[in-house]
DNA sequence: TGATATACTGAAAACGATTTATTTTCAGTA
DNA sequence: TACTGAAAATAAATCGTTTTCAGTATATCA
């Protein structure tokens, strides 16, 4: 009494027409005449037949599948990423596999491996740095990958961004503008070049452009949340500065409310400008000023880029930098 | 020059041994010579080889590998039951194939028919109500599936929720006990059950309970986001209540920066209590009282249940409720 | 020592599609 | 009426595993 499971076969033999008739009209090829489409696609509809997806995976060497690495599903920043990116695969009839790599080093590894076997079409990376085994891993196939909101120092990969360097250059020129001399960048991981190469250099640019100099002891490394920039804001005011550049706006959050919470007035005693423009920037009072980066067309563009590698296109621009610019709300003067 | 992939047969032929040993050895059969064993793992290690876990699928009928709906990703809600949902699976090495269905009833059965041709071993399914051609979609296969934060009135499949009867009512209770007498209920959809059946009636409880007339102009019915928070405080002032439960955080805080853009003062003027105790609680000013559910052990504790039903392990409690309480922070007295 | 049970191993048949190489069909032309 | 070539259809190989069943080696016991 088992419910019997209906392949390409039964619809052959109940159409009496061979499988491969079958899998020419499944799938639009042309090549069949319309009244045994016509016929084939009735059996179809009779049987209720659904191919499946896995013998047909292995047969053509395509899963219509792609794997999405994400270091934290709950951080809105890569969720507002990963919302673009499923959109754009749904539209190109791809499925999302999804692995949050949030649990360090070691599980990274397991997780990209796990995916891989899985014959995705392609990858998306999102986050972390990609490190030497992981680069190893994503080159032993020929399996296309783009990273989203993420930067490899060695290009190899397609890779969709904005200007980093440039946009945290225009926040911190902002500040300076306004009237700041002492200016605190507070950051992720330096390990990370986003943050150790290009923020870090479009900081340095700016207090160079103005004539102030660097101070090392301005720089705060953290990590990416609330807590950490409700903890951090102590140092940052011990240093003695009077305006933040936040690169992440749960931290960026987490520090104004620590400043709110000290009593501190913003932006009257303290300026701070965030980075990715959030869903948070607008929660909290005073709403953030903050750089404004295209979260969903990150992740829709990285997507689409997939897309063409994975139909072997060709692609005039694997390294995209989407535009930027700034958001002023009332966090600054 | 292209780059050979290694299957098993390789491995097999390389090690002098037949593909039903190595098979075994790589699926950890303990019917193998551990010298065998050992030459077969030692081949593996030469030749890098690693299993293709579609054709693995195919002849195994197993393709450890869940479906998962959410139906916004970037709802903090349902991205910290993704959370538990995603570690569970994990650590029992499943993967996880997402789906958002946020685009509307037609997408969704689209998206749904996608993933089951895929063969997930099983199904976890938050957020929207179970329509009719959803349920008939789940019902073809055995697949077995699991409800996380979402109720199904036939009560059909695995779930896990709080009770949310009581904790509406004690939320409301709570309420009228510091002299509220008219309490708006602002929420999602009424016809998801969850609102319509079990907040509605938690609500209707407590005013009874103190001898409140139900008010049926007090309820409103909007959708989980900040901006209809903001949107609806108006109505919600006109009305003349003195407080409200709210079934949504991001609709609170919506809700909330409405009030104090009015100049509403919390919670000396108005009070409000939300639902669901996620990070956004603690970032607003001021901080919400809260319903605690526990997001992350819902998304795990489906997962589990769902891992035991992919086993046909024998199950106690197929519809679980998990324990909630009520965390007071300055939007009430 | 022989019989019998038990542990290993291997050959080959699935699994359910796509794809390739052939064959058949069917207008259209000579 | 015979022939041709494109279009349509088929048979069979293939994808890379697992699984079944049968067989062989090894161990155990009397």
């Amino acid at each position: 009494m088992e419910k019997q499971t209906i392949t390409i076969y039964d619809v052959a033999r109940e159409a009496s027409v061979s499988m491969a008739t079958v899998s020419r009209v499944v799938n639009g090829n042309p090549n069949v005449r319309p009244d045994t489409r016509e016929k084939v696609l009735k059996v179809i509809e009779k049987l209720d037949y659904r191919p499946n997806a896995v013998a047909r995976g292995l047969a053509s060497h395509r899963t219509t599948t792609v794997g999405v690495l994400i270091p934290d599903i709950t951080n809105i920043f890569y969720a507002s990423l990963a919302r673009g990116i499923n959109d754009v695969a749904t539209m190109y009839k791809y499925n999302i596999i999804l692995a949050s790599a949030d649990e360090g080093k070691h599980k990274t590894d397991a997780v990209l491996q796990s995916i891989m076997a899985k014959q995705v079409d392609g990858l998306i990376y999102m986050g972390q740095h990609v490190d030497d085994s992981t680069r190893k891993e994503l080159d032993r196939g020929k399996t296309p990958v783009v990273l989203a909101g993420t930067v490899d120092p060695q290009d190899k990969f397609g890779s969709v961004n904005i200007d980093y360097v440039a946009a945290i250059k225009e926040a911190t020129s902002r500040l300076i503008a306004s009237g700041n001399q002492r200016i605190a960048f507070v950051t992720g991981p330096l390990s990370d070049p986003i943050n150790g190469q290009f923020r870090l250099k479009g900081y340095q640019e700016a207090l160079s452009d103005a004539k102030i100099a660097y101070d090392e002891s301005y720089v705060f490394e953290t990590e990416y949340s609330y807590r950490a920039g409700e903890a951090v804001w102590d140092a940052v005011k011990r240093a003695g500065v009077t305006a933040a550049v936040v690169t992440d706006d749960e931290l960026a959050v987490g520090f104004l409310n620590g400043a709110r919470d000290a009593k501190v007035k913003i932006p009257e005693d303290f300026e701070i400008i965030t980075s990715n423009n959030t869903m948070l920037t607008e929660i909290v009072r005073p709403k953030l000023t903050s750089i404004a980066q295209p979260l969903y067309d990150i992740g829709a563009v990285a997507m689409r880029l997939l897309t063409k590698m994975m139909n072997k296109e060709e692609i005039d621009q694997k390294t995209i930098l989407l535009p930027h610019s700034i958001i002023t709300r009332n966090s600054t003067k």
